[in-house]
DNA sequence: TATTGTTATACTCTATAACTATA
DNA sequence: TATAGTTATAGAGTATAACAATA
């Protein structure tokens, strides 16, 4: 008969259980710093190419504008991002951290690292390696968007 | 010099990329049918268990009970889920699939399914194995909420 | 007209805490 | 007092659409 397949047969399920708790798990650590999953992403992405339009964030972290918009807002509330005009364009804006947001970028980065290490802990190197390569395959099939792009 | 780790150095933020696509495009499949993926996992337990208290779905899913209370209350007003005082114990219910509910339940897991092997079917049948397996290996060993606890 | 960005609106998910009824 | 469940409140994340300014 055609039954119905079970919940735990969905490597889908499986995936959104185990990164749905890493997520928190990451969540609880930083709030400490006063910043959420997104923010981190947002200050680390800033980190590296200080100074990018909100549309070319939105583009790399998969997300609207409207949602960059949210997400800059807040960040700015916090001083850690400054919103500056383009004499280029003045349509234009540009985003880049602050000296205080970019003081606290290591600090979320150790977190990072942190909750990495005890939450993959449970796996060998090897194992590690074989996680990461199978989730960048499926992110490769399916134009997911990552940080490298 | 001690400088930050890259973004996609992290498991995690791989994990998280990877769950996310797969769950919204899962969102988007269902939206037809008019539920979310909270409301499916509920449904597809009831399934199984018909009769279960709130408290115990709760357990399950690694929810709140207010979280669970919610999202009973959607499904009733969908008329999928039915909830009946306890007998025994007057200040419990139980939760139950209504037939409507019931007959639903094949016709999602067919999306849950085409879901499943579209996005994980460009690994191979062999690395498919090899990701359940180290997802299970995580959740084993950080308490992570699944189906057939 | 098209594009950049913001703002308004809306909904899901989730948590905490207050509350009600019963034990 | 403790427990089962609901309800109230709040914040994060996300999306769509309307809007303003500029190109």
């Amino acid at each position: 008969m055609p039954s119905v397949s079970d919940l735990d047969s969905h490597l889908g399920y499986w995936l959104r259980m185990v990164s749905n708790a890493v997520s928190q798990r990451f969540a609880r650590a930083m709030e400490a710093e006063g910043v959420t999953v997104a923010e981190w992403v947002v200050l680390r992405m800033l980190f590296d190419v200080d100074g990018i339009a909100p549309s070319m964030l939105a583009e790399r972290m998969g997300m609207t504008r409207g949602a960059i918009s949210k997400l800059a807002e807040r960040l700015i509330d916090k001083g850690l991002v400054a919103r500056a005009p383009n004499p280029d364009d003045k349509r234009a804006h540009t985003l880049a951290l602050t000296g205080q947001g970019r003081a606290l970028v290591p600090r979320l980065a150790v977190l990072a690292d942190d909750n990495d290490a005890s939450f993959f802990g449970a796996l060998r190197a090897e194992e590690r390696r074989a996680l990461r390569r199978l989730l960048e395959k499926i992110a490769a099939a399916h134009d997911v968007k990552t940080p490298t792009d």
